[in-house]
DNA sequence: CATTCTAGATAGAACGTTCATTCTAAACTA
DNA sequence: TAGTTTAGAATGAACGTTCTATCTAGAATG
């Protein structure tokens, strides 16, 4: 149990990585309760042995996927800051919508329905989803309140938490409804969609105006 | 614990019913993945070769109670025709949203969560789900259609489909928030879950009313 | 009515496979 | 040479499924 060198260090976060990445594909193609360890190290182009000497077991591997699932989240901030042009956020919001049929070809829905479902039992793995989404709701919190600061206004985080929350079943409740009906072609919710995101940000708004008066 | 077989239900069909029952509980507590075949033997008070007497493997078995999942979407619809009284369907379906705090409750939505999880990678179980969702999607759209003609409007299939989906991934989405914030107050979401719902009611409304002049 | 017969019902041990994890030893590096 | 890294076989447990044997109900038989 001595400390290593920096070197050995390095070495040991890169096979750290090897795996993790290998054990993303395995996990994507089958999801993690059909994936074996003999198969990530396969993938991973490495021994079984090997990988046991820097992951205690399966579940930490797991637990190493699981928390990249926050990166997945925060993307859709950075998509809808970028998409703003540092013009008005809740006009970049509304518009956001219209990668529903980029996001529902998502090949990782499969998955983050394992995760979330895995969550639901598994307290090590519920942890993990749990304390990322803390952040990412911190992080639209931000984007909201920033979104209203643009027009002058703004709101307790009570009240945008409300609005918050149903805009984000919104999006989680595609990833299963596309799984209930495959058939489903977003363009043909688009239009719902859109106006009901304006909907509730303007209600959002016209609440922050009435707090101000 | 054993019934005596009646005329119009035959002692094997009274087998099969003890096995889903013991099944159900079972993969409610745990999940189908982590539920053994000799668990459900136990639970059902039988041994593990009557079962397999009656079910060729246990995929039939999770078969038999992915089948049941579409009796609870069909509640749904159920709640809200007697919410109604046989008054205005569309304030029906706002005010069924107040059933939110309750529908967060259930104990099922593990369960839920692990059968979408296990259709988007499972044909059989995909193929079950799918041909439940769109009897589902079947009765919703007859619920809306009713819902308008008592307002004496009527809307097309395609018209309805849109605002239906936004609708129905609302409340599969909150099955994830709950599990991603177990913290979510259900009253919280309420104000705006109930105007975005009516919002999304009124504009169909007044789509037929175009539609109709 | 008593007996026999038989197909289905039932039990539980046995089997074979899969898999996570551990163990042992070789290779490498500093 | 000492410690770390790497490989891959060995281990042991869990599990789904099958196999074999016994039992039961009730129809057939005489």
């Amino acid at each position: 149990m001595t400390q290593t060198p920096t070197s050995d260090t390095t070495r040991a976060d890169m096979r750290k990585a090897q795996v993790l990445k290998a054990a993303n594909e395995c996990f994507r193609r089958q999801g993690f309760h059909n994936t074996s360890i003999v198969q990530i190290s396969k993938a991973a182009g490495m021994s079984v042995g090997h990988i046991y000497h820097y992951f205690e077991n399966k579940e930490a591997i797991i637990a190493g996927i699981v928390e990249q699932d926050l990166l997945q989240i925060l993307m859709f901030c950075q998509r809808i800051r970028k998409g703003s042009g540092g013009g008005d956020l809740i006009e970049a919001i509304v518009n956001d919508v219209d990668y529903l049929e980029q996001d529902l070809n998502d090949q990782n829905i499969p998955l983050t329905l394992e995760i979330v479902a895995e969550a639901a039992r598994n307290p090590n793995v519920a942890r993990i989803i749990q304390d990322a989404d803390e952040t990412a709701r911190l992080r639209f919190r931000e984007l909201l309140a920033e979104a209203l600061k643009l027009r002058g206004l703004e709101l307790s985080e009570r009240d945008i938490e409300g609005p918050l929350e149903v805009l984000l079943a919104f999006f989680e409740g595609f990833a299963i409804r596309i799984i209930r009906n495959p058939g489903l072609d977003p363009n043909t919710c688009l239009p719902a969609l859109r106006s009901v995101v304006r909907h509730l940000l303007e209600e959002a708004v016209s609440t922050a105006q009435q707090a101000a008066a």
